[in-house]
DNA sequence: TATCATATATATCAAATGATATAATTTCAA
DNA sequence: TTGAAATTATATCATTTGATATATATGATA
C-alpha cells in the first residue's frame, strides 16, 4: 500500500528541471497547441509534434506522459491564456455580482467583453487557434471536454445570459438570454473558423473592427424588441 | 496505354446492382454520416463504421472505394440533404437575381431564409449532424472541403450578404454585410454544436423558435445602424 | 573536476488501422 | 432451375502510431 508504480517518470512541471529543459518543454507545447488547434486530437501524431518541435519521441512521453497528458496540458495553457487574456476586463464579472445593473451599463459592459473577447481571439489567431480547439472539444467532447466546459464555457455563457438578461430591460427569460448568449458568442468563434475561408475570398485584413461593430449593433438591439 | 488499372472493383452506384445491395450500402452512408459528423474524418475507424452498420470491413471498400471515398460520399449527401431541405425557400436566390428588392422585402426573405435553416439544422440533428460536419470540413478542411466549400459555404455566404446589403438600406457595405453574414449563420452552426453541451443545464427542449427569435430581431436591427 | 540529476537519442514493440486477395454465398433474370 | 453477376465473409498484409526500454549526453553543484 506504500506506492503503487513509482516507475513512471516524474514528469517535468515547470517547477524543477534545468532551464533547456524548461524551453524544450514550450517549444513542444507551443507546436501541440497549433497542432491540435487546428486539425484535432486525433488527426495530429506524436510523430509530427515531435518533428515539427525539433525532438525526438519519447521526449513527449518526458515531459507529458503521453499523448493525452500533453492534450490535457494544451487546455490548461488556453485556459490560462484566457485568463491573461482577458483580465482586463474580468471586472465585469464582479460587477455583476455586486449589484443589479441598470440596462445602459450592462449592455456597456457586454460592448467591452465582447470587444475584448473578439480582440483577444483575433489576436491569438495567428497559427494557433485556441478558439477552435474549444469549439471542437465542445462540439465532439474529448479528452479535454470537462476542463474547458467548466473553466470556460460554462462561466463564460453564464456571465454573458446574466448581462444580457439585465441589459434587455426585463424584456428576455432567462432560456431567450441564453439562447442569444450562445448564438452572440458562437457566431465568434464560428467566425474566427472560417476565417481562412473568408480570406480567400475577401481577402487577409483586419476584421475586429467589423465583428465588433456587429456585435455591438446586437447588443444595442436587445432592449427593443424580443 | 489501354488500360491503367481495370483491377479496381467497378465501386457500387446507385443505378446498378441487387435491391439488398442498395439497402446496405444506405446504411453504411447514414452510419458513415452519424459518426464522421459527430467526430471527424480522423477520429473514426473504419471497422466502428463497418461494426455499427452490420457489415464486414471489405463491404466499405466494395461500396466506396476506401475511407476517403465514404467520406466523400457523406459530403455529396449532405450536399443533396440540404438541398433537398432548402428547397421551398430556394426561390429566395432567385428573387435576389430577379431584381434589387427594397429593404423590406430583404428582411421579408431573410428572416424566412434563416427560419428555414434554423428548423432545418435543428430538425435533422438527431443522431446525424450535419452542420457539424460541415463547420469541421471549413474550419479544418479535409478530404471535403472543396466540395462543402463550393457548394454550400460560399452560395450561403454570397446568398446571405446580398440580402443584408438589401436589407441594410445601404447602410453596409459589402464587406460589413459579409461579416455579419458569416456570423449569422456561424451562430446558427456553432449553436447547434453546443447543443448537447447546453441541453445539460438547460434541458433537452425545442429552441428553434427561441433561435428564430432572436435571428429575427438581428434582421430587424440591420436597417437601424451599422 | 567528480558526481548525480536532468535531458536527449537510438532502437524497438505491440496494437490499431486501412486495405486487399480470395473464397463463399446470395440474388435475380433467362 | 440454372448460371452469371452481385454481394458478403474470411484471412491476412503493410503501415502507421503510441509507447517504452535503454543508452548516451548535458548541465549544475559540491
Amino acid at each position: 500500500m506504500t506506492k503503487a508504480k513509482s516507475l513512471a517518470p516524474p514528469l517535468r512541471t515547470a517547477v524543477d528541471g534545468y532551464r533547456k529543459g524548461e524551453e524544450t518543454r514550450a517549444r513542444i507545447l507551443d507546436v501541440a497547441l497549433t497542432e491540435f488547434g487546428n486539425s484535432g486530437f486525433s488527426s495530429v501524431t506524436t510523430r509530427q509534434i515531435a518533428k515539427k518541435a525539433g525532438v525526438n519521441l519519447p521526449a513527449l512521453t518526458y515531459y507529458f506522459g503521453n499523448k493525452r497528458g500533453l492534450y490535457l496540458a494544451c487546455a490548461h495553457a488556453i485556459v490560462a491564456s484566457y485568463r491573461d487574456g482577458m483580465a482586463p476586463v474580468a471586472e465585469v464579472y464582479y460587477a455583476t455580482l455586486r449589484a443589479p445593473l441598470v440596462p445602459d451599463e450592462a449592455r456597456t459592459l457586454l460592448k467591452r467583453l465582447f470587444a475584448e473577447l473578439a480582440r483577444f481571439l483575433l489576436s491569438t489567431s495567428g497559427a494557433q487557434n485556441p478558439a477552435l480547439f474549444v469549439q471542437r472539444e465542445i462540439a465532439s467532447p474529448g479528452p479535454a471536454f470537462e476542463i474547458l466546459y467548466a473553466e470556460l464555457w460554462r462561466p463564460g455563457i453564464e456571465l454573458v445570459t446574466n448581462l444580457i438578461i439585465q441589459a434587455s430591460n426585463g424584456l428576455l427569460s432567462e432560456k431567450e438570454a441564453q439562447v442569444r448568449a450562445v448564438l452572440m458568442i458562437s457566431s465568434l468563434t464560428g467566425f474566427l473558423s472560417g476565417l481562412p475561408v473568408i480570406a480567400r475570398t475577401a481577402g487577409k485584413a483586419d476584421y475586429s473592427g467589423l465583428v465588433i461593430a456587429a456585435l455591438d449593433g446586437q447588443i444595442e438591439a436587445l432592449e427593443r424588441r424580443g
